[in-house]
DNA sequence: ATAAACCAGTTTATTTTATAGACCAAATTA
DNA sequence: TAATTTGGTCTATAAAATAAACTGGTTTAT
């Protein structure tokens, strides 16, 4: 008989740092944000938030745009379906820790 | 008028890592656990588990006891009231984060 | 027109954290 | 009695988060 282990499946580390589910967590409910919009929300600084997004990018979680609005430049952020799927599958592991 | 900003409230660093948060998943839910238990159900190293099972306890929230089984070592941990609380506070927390 | 201040970020350096590996003492097994 | 296992701790390393410093350009003040 199999021993009653291993219940808690890993959480994907891309999405387990407060920063980056924060901004995953802004993009899920919208069509897409900025970076100054997300800086806000988030109370980041430029340089963490620019290193998160780069990172959510790399990832292909989320979709980098660079603009600009009117004479400044604009970046801006979409969740992507694998973005998605990332943070549906993070939240429901998460479930298992939070005893829910 | 206010802005709308700053709505995600930091989370517990101490809370916010995948095996303490795992250690306290366990305890919440049981009188305690020992060592071995806590490190099968986890699934963890015994080095890192010690060493995240030193910062839950130095934090206040869980007491451990060194006891022995037989003649082996045996090491109780358990949730305090603050652990508890902690633990409440911090589910509640990343509710926000998930959208939930 | 020029300088000072500001905006929207990026790059880099520092600090913190997580994690595994080496290690240890005692007990058990060969 | 020597080797192995158990139940851990200690420490070195790798990874991560974060902030500080910087860049390129714009707006404002002088």
């Amino acid at each position: 008989m199999a021993e009653n282990v291993k219940q808690f499946k890993p959480l994907d580390p891309l999405l387990h740092s407060e920063l980056r589910l924060a901004v995953m967590s802004i993009l899920v409910g919208v069509e897409d944000a900025d970076f100054v919009y997300i800086k806000a929300q988030t109370g980041s600084t430029s340089g963490n938030l620019s290193v998160q997004i780069d990172k959510l990018s790399s990832a292909g979680y989320i979709e980098v745009e660079k603009t600009f609005k009117g004479k400044k430049p604009c970046t801006i952020c979409r969740i992507t379906e694998k973005g998605r799927d990332a943070f549906a599958e993070y939240v429901d592991t998460l479930k298992q820790y939070l005893a829910m």
